[in-house]
DNA sequence: CTGTTAGCGCATTCAA
DNA sequence: TTGAATGCGCTAACAG
């Protein structure tokens, strides 16, 4: 109805009487073309605002100057700070990001990564679904020439570079903190047995008690299915029912903790002083809860950042070979619902 | 490298000893052609995966089947809740979802919508930054023949279709039930004089006094410009130290009501006995803090879709003069920071 | 330094 | 019912 038709590199060859590759190498001030004719061109177009059908250049040139990225939960704080994160990296670059989410669905995830491929995308980031394990899907992707990045949520069977978080070691520094706080018996509610990121944390969490000699029972440890705020205050219940409760919780996402210590404080525990709670990835919601709570940030926006960068070499050198693992480190965010002493801060 | 070079119409017809363009043709159907013909074609073509260039496809039809969003914020409940219903019904018909954030600020919407403009979206959906007033970039969309649709954050100035949530009825819901339920004296910490949505729920509350013949101080009328966590602890202060203080407050935004409740509990109120807290948005944190925050569902998934299927209309139908506006109902979420009474639930 | 030519993959008009 | 020819807008090899 209205669409202005746009002006073209043929216009501006009739209209200055050159021909289309003389404006078309002008424009991209090639070495070969006379300064005038340059200047020439360059004036002509910018006066008449020439722009580049992008869909012809990217045709031609075979790419789209676009790059996806598949989550499994967009409505998440940490994934969407991760997203946060590419945007602002992929558009630094020249780059549009298109955005996906698979609901911890396999059969979402395929089709999500079928749109994408078909030509609509130079390369692919994505942190996999709890159901993905193969991988089918992706390896299409390194068929077709395109790069993968995989981040936090990873499998090392698929030949592509990973971007994930040290939570071995975050879960480490975690626990030790509350030993240092003077906890004696932690207790851990983890996350499924199957997901990667939940297991390193029940490792770090093990390391710590065991480099501090502490006591350790398997019936501490406490495994969630969905991460919810309810796990949290049903195990927690559990945990402080049972014989021998601990004095220190460390679970595995803020919101568990949250759980956690709604069940505390109904009941009649003082948080920190009879039991100290940690949280891990550092929500928002974290540092406006009562008492405020100590958690792990994850650094998900350099996450998005790295990741990005990472495909956008891999695109750039055509490079789909490429597998290597950058681990990015945690920090501890100390806050009320694990100090004791005031000797920090 | 890797780069398997893709089956083309080309090939097709030449293995088959036909045309390109009856190949062409008999993929999709064309009743001139031969039902052998077809037979012949698809069969061959699906038995070594031919899968059309988009590439050229899009470049010959001029549309890309991607649309674009903007939102000022990613890593926020509400946005990353439309996003979710955008990425879903623009997948069932077939459409891509290319993502990007202003933060607020003029100068990254406008060079994020730039960035979409140029031949990389059929369309675009929009929810404005606070400084937004003109909206040039946005104009320059319709000038192409890309229809727009703005959602909640709009502004009247633009042309476009628009979707809201009924901002003002929600609001009034929500102080009338804080009414009903028996308090008396009720404060509202508003967001800026600016923003619309601000004044629309502000106009709410006025309403809601009104109607119910109750007090009414602009003193009881406080202004965030931020809408922080801090900003509703800071207000509450002023608002229970001055001189006739409320007993009941409307909030802008659950954060802003957490802030509120802080102040409260460290300062000995018991809510909802002695102040009842309302928030608006009904974010995930609001369900998971103690007390539970009562709130204002804003359908933001819905919202998601109906813009969504608005603006797919337009791009189908190739029209952009369109300028309905959708308002979306809100919905009344009690929870313990207001209820007094039992008689619900 | 510049123009000519060719072609990317597909859809479509015009002939046959 | 099919094929040949054309062009979308741009780039690049080649020739002058």
């Amino acid at each position: 109805m209205n669409e202005k038709k746009k002006l073209t590199l043929k216009d501006i060859g009739r209209e200055l009487g050159i021909s289309v590759s003389t404006v078309s190498r002008a424009l991209k001030e090639h070495p070969d073309i006379a300064q005038e004719t340059i200047k020439l061109v360059k004036d002509y177009a910018e006066s008449n605002n020439y722009v580049p059908n992008l869909l012809a250049v990217n045709f031609r040139k075979n790419r789209t100057f676009n790059i996806g990225l598949i989550v499994p939960e967009l409505v998440h704080h940490f994934f969407s700070t991760v997203i946060s994160g590419a945007i602002s990296e992929a558009n630094n670059q020249g780059y549009n990001l298109m955005v996906s989410q698979s609901n911890d669905i396999l059969k979402d995830e395929v089709l999500a990564s079928r749109a994408m491929l078909n030509s609509s995308v130079d390369g692919l980031l994505i942190s996999i679904s709890n159901e993905t394990h193969e991988g089918k899907h992706i390896l299409e992707f390194l068929e077709k020439g395109k790069p993968v990045v995989q981040f936090d949520k990873i499998t090392e069977k698929l030949p592509t570079p990973k971007v994930i978080v040290d939570d071995k070691d975050g879960a480490s520094a975690a626990v030790k903190h509350l030993i240092e706080e003077g906890f004696t018996k932690i207790a851990h509610i983890r996350g499924r047995e199957d997901v990667k990121n939940a297991s390193e944390r029940c490792e770090g969490y093990k390391n710590a008690l065991k480099v501090a000699g502490l006591e350790n029972h398997d019936y501490w440890i406490k495994t969630c299915i969905k991460i919810s705020e309810q796990e949290g205050y049903d195990f927690t219940k559990e945990l402080m029912e049972g014989e021998n409760p601990p004095n220190g919780i460390f679970c595995i996402t803020d919101l568990v903790a949250l759980g956690s210590m709604r069940y505390l404080k109904e009941n009649g525990y003082a948080i920190p002083k009879e039991v100290g709670i940690m949280g891990f990835s550092n929500w928002m919601l974290s540092s406006v809860v009562s008492p405020r709570l100590s958690s792990v940030e994850q650094h998900g926006f350099q996450m998005g950042v790295e990741s990005t960068k990472l495909l956008l070499e891999m695109i750039k050198k055509q490079d789909v070979e490429s597998i290597q693992t950058v681990e990015l480190k945690t920090e501890l965010i100390v806050r009320e619902s694990s100090r004791m002493s005031n000797s920090e801060m």
